[in-house]
DNA sequence: TTAATCACG
DNA sequence: ACGTACGTGATTAAC
């Protein structure tokens, strides 16, 4: 038997495209050529040809007119035009084909499910083959006979309709398809059918008649509305039934042997090439590979043969991402006359070499930090790449892709049996890539107006969280351990009486075997569903609190399962042998300007609930004590300042409480009569508004009607109207220009906001408000930083800045130094940017972490 | 690999 | 009629 797949093309472009145009970026080259169909519609014939294994395909289009247009002038009338941006990717598509070599078929004035019916024909009267039909499209399951099947696409997988279980499913024969739709109609093709009639009612009249013909023959059977309806539309029924019915006699001209799949040309690579679709070169043309481009190095053990006189592109390849874990692979470096590659045991010994002279590289902070030797890197290029916008990962090989420079990925690299053999190549490669691109990108950052946010911030504060990184902070393991134990036994005991509870053995920690226990068997509520079954996080939870026991249980073992596998096991992973946790600090991550902390995220240790902040008590300072200095409301400042609100500015230049006054003016009291419930609510409604609040997202918080809700904001917008402004003008602003920027110049591109699906671009909109917020918030703190570490290291103090989160820094202060480090805080966090509002910091101290604030 | 959950600002 | 607050990272289950 002869295997033949026949794809709908049209339709497998339009769902590409559609699947992921809806999130606003659409996927396009370096060009500006949309490649988002492409991309989805090469990626699902792969899969097709890995599942089903063809030796014979076809795929279909629509092409010029279409025979059912021009009998039924009314025929798809209604429907959008195709998006300009698919329209452009479908002759692509066949170039594609044809260097698949997989044979694609379009005939005007046909469409493609008749091209598709034509091959069924063929197919059923040649015994050797059976077809598979490949297509999201409903209307193709009227080919379905017993050799041939639909494999119906869904939004994730398909159905698999052979002819038995259609029958089973629809309770039809599947040629019935087409009376089925000549009764229903199709709104997207605009076909008629019969008014009134949908899915159930015609397919219950099939049931009983068997078809549309015997059906009218036996219109005097039915009774009612029913009947009347098909009465009135009989005609369209007949007509319906004309358009849905699928034409097989398109003159193809066509042997089926034909359609035997051929080997992939070579030109496919150039096209992939063309469209950036560099992963895809790589799993598909693993035969046509280009040769790799051997580049001269000369090994050198020092540096005496290079020109240190001009720039020099270093780079340095270790054997693992967390670089305070690494070992060293080798280095690279590029200058003015070549390359040169240093082996891992001369590294050190060739920095030390070069280090004051002029470095440029990828990812300074991993070299100071993996060779603990201060570089004096003058430009990063993942910074530079990460302020330009482009997307940023650990790996170089992700930005030489974008700019058509495609080598090994990190990951495949490390894995590869010939390694060592080419190592050497591989890393001058990047070596080479950021020397090239060096000028172009410190033009970019120029063009972008990104000199001052590069040179005074970015740079600058790669050393700072460098030292922080290198630094690390002491983690007593005993601390984690004795609270281990007590965890340990309160889960086991949670665990067991659960069980009991629950009157059998799950896996509590499966939210989907958890919601079965709670909501079928326990019967304790209805149960919000989401995409896998029931929803069962914790505002759920509470809601049930009461009606059982159990429920209380649960959260506690979530708590304490949460503290156990993240704060103590997570953390104790991630001790070194100097009893030190270092974190990586990730400087080209977020979208805001914000910093992200990572292997372990130290930006997220427990600290709002009592269990959990006990986890502070495990971290210690090496001097003395620590020091915190966090920025008091530093984003409702910033919004007061962007916005220029006169009372808000006022209220912080009193030094007021912020919530409580907001409370007093939304409630028209005195603020002495502020109540604790009306500040929570003024200020639940103050970070609804930083975050670009709905009246809904509010009610559900404060647990208010939306009604309520809305008031509250409505009142807010009238007592700070400036507020209000500032937040329809930046959204005016950002439909215009596609981007917002922070008061130091970062911008964030937002395409989101111009989507055509509203929640896509609500979303844009809120990203929009919140974004110079948040950023600017960033940047203040990220300069505040810098600032902090330039004045310990001039005054020569030993104590240190160990962490960041968001808006507080961590010191590791020296008692006696303990009226200098909190002057100088104060002093530089405070005054490091004039705003129109005052910042203020609150600066606290303590033995550990936990005593800390 | 993705979804759900929960930790932080 | 829609679906619902910004920005992150780690762990677990389940495919």
């Amino acid at each position: 038997m002869k295997k033949l797949i026949l794809v709908d093309g049209n339709n497998l472009m339009f769902r590409s495209y559609y699947a992921t145009a809806y999130n606003g970026n659409l996927m396009k080259n370096s060009k500006g050529f949309p490649t988002n169909a492409l991309y989805g519609f090469v990626s699902m014939l792969n899969k097709i040809i890995m599942e089903e294994k063809p030796v014979y395909m076809a795929v279909a289009f629509d092409i010029g007119k279409n025979f059912r247009k021009s009998e039924y002038d009314f025929y798809k009338e209604g429907r959008v035009s195709t998006p300009e941006e698919l329209k452009m990717q479908m002759p692509v598509a066949r170039k594609i084909l044809d260097a698949m070599n997989i044979k694609y078929l379009e005939l005007e004035p046909y469409e493609a499910d008749d091209i598709i019916g034509t091959l069924v024909k063929m197919t059923e009267s040649d015994k050797d083959f059976a077809s598979t039909i490949v297509s999201s499209d409903k209307d193709l399951l009227q080919l379905i006979s017993d050799e041939t099947e639909v494999k119906l696409l869904k939004q994730t997988g398909f159905i698999r309709y052979t002819h038995e279980k259609f029958v089973e499913d629809y309770g039809i024969e599947p040629i019935r398809m087409i009376d089925l739709k000549a009764l229903m109609g199709d709104a997207s093709d605009n076909i008629p059918g019969v008014k009134g009639i949908g899915e159930k009612t015609a397919l219950n009249l099939l049931h009983e008649y068997g078809s549309l013909e015997n059906l009218y023959n036996h219109l005097d059977e039915i009774k009612g509305k029913t009947k009347e309806k098909l009465e009135t539309d009989k005609d369209n029924a007949f007509m319906s039934y004309k358009i849905a019915t699928i034409y097989r006699e398109v003159p193809l001209n066509i042997n089926l042997e034909d359609l035997h799949i051929g080997k992939v040309k070579p030109k496919l690579v150039d096209l992939f090439q063309e469209l950036e679709f560099f992963s895809l070169i790589k799993t598909m043309m693993v035969p046509f590979k280009e040769k790799e481009v051997e580049i001269e190095a000369k090994t050198i053990t020092d540096a005496s043969t290079i020109n240190l006189d001009e720039k020099i592109a270093v780079y340095l390849e270790l054997d693992e991402y967390n670089y305070h874990m690494a070992r060293i692979i080798g280095m690279s470096i590029k200058d003015s006359k070549g390359f040169y590659y240093v082996e891992r045991d001369n590294v050190l010994n060739v920095l030390k070499q070069i280090k004051d002279k002029e470095i440029i590289t990828y990812d300074a902070k991993k070299i100071i930090c993996q060779t603990k030797i201060k570089i004096n890197c003058v430009f990063d290029l993942m910074i530079a790449g990460y302020l330009c916008n482009y997307s940023i990962k650990d790996d170089i090989a992700y930005l030489m892709q974008q700019f058509d420079e495609p080598i090994d990925f990190y990951d495949s690299f490390l894995k590869d049996k010939d390694r060592v053999l080419k190592t050497k190549n591989y890393i001058c490669k990047k070596a080479n890539f950021i020397y090239n691109e060096y000028e172009e990108f410190q033009n970019k950052l120029k063009d972008n107006g990104y000199i001052d946010l590069f040179t005074k911030i970015e740079m600058p504060l790669l050393f700072v969280l460098a030292d922080m990184e290198k630094e690390g902070i002491k983690v007593e393991k005993s601390i984690l351990e004795t609270l281990k134990v007590d965890i340990k036994a309160g889960i086991d005991a949670l665990q067991q009486e659960i069980y009991a509870d629950a009157g059998e053995e799950f896996n509590i920690s499966s939210p989907r075997q958890l919601g079965e226990i709670l909501f079928d068997k326990m019967q304790l509520g209805v149960g919000k569903k989401n995409k896998t079954g029931y929803k069962t996080d914790v505002k759920v939870l509470e809601k049930l609190i009461g009606k059982h026991p159990i429920i209380e249980k649960i959260l506690a073992y979530r708590n304490l399962t949460k503290i156990y596998s993240t704060y103590i096991e997570g953390l104790e992973n991630y001790i070194l042998r100097d009893g030190k946790i270092h974190t990586i600090y990730k400087q080209t991550l977020t979208r805001t300007g914000r910093l992200s902390s990572v292997d372990p995220n130290l930006q997220n240790i427990p600290i709002r609930e009592e269990l959990g902040r006990n986890i502070r008590k495990a971290f210690v300072p090496t001097n003395d004590l620590f020091l915190s200095a966090d920025y008091s409301q530093i984003e409702l400042r910033i919004l007061a300042h962007i916005s220029n609100c006169t009372p808000l500015i006022e209220a912080f230049k009193n030094n007021e409480d912020i919530h409580t006054k907001v409370a007093s003016d939304i409630y028209e009291i005195p603020v002495e009569e502020v109540t604790k419930k009306m500040r929570r609510t003024a200020k639940a409604v103050i970070f609804g508004i930083v975050y670009g609040i709905s009246g809904f997202g509010l009610g559900e918080n404060l647990n208010i009607s939306r009604k309520e809700a809305d008031e509250f904001i409505n009142k807010y917008y009238a007592l700070y109207p400036e507020v209000k402004n500032y937040m329809d003008n930046i959204i005016a602003k950002t439909h215009e220009i596609g981007y917002v920027t922070t008061l130091f110049g970062r911008r964030r591109v937002i395409d989101e906001i111009n989507n055509t699906n509203y929640m896509i671009r609500s979303m844009g909109e809120r990203m929009a408000l919140n974004t110079p917020i948040q950023g600017t918030s960033a940047d203040i703190m990220k300069l505040a930083m810098i600032n902090v570490y330039n004045r310990l290291t001039k005054e020569h103090l030993k104590s240190k800045m160990l962490l960041q989160v968001h808006d507080e820094i961590i010191i590791d202060c020296r008692k006696s130094e303990l009226e200098k480090v909190t002057k100088i805080v104060t002093e530089e966090m405070e005054n490091v940017f004039p705003l129109n509002v005052p910042l203020k910091v609150e600066v606290d101290t303590g033995t550990d972490w936990f005593e800390t604030k």
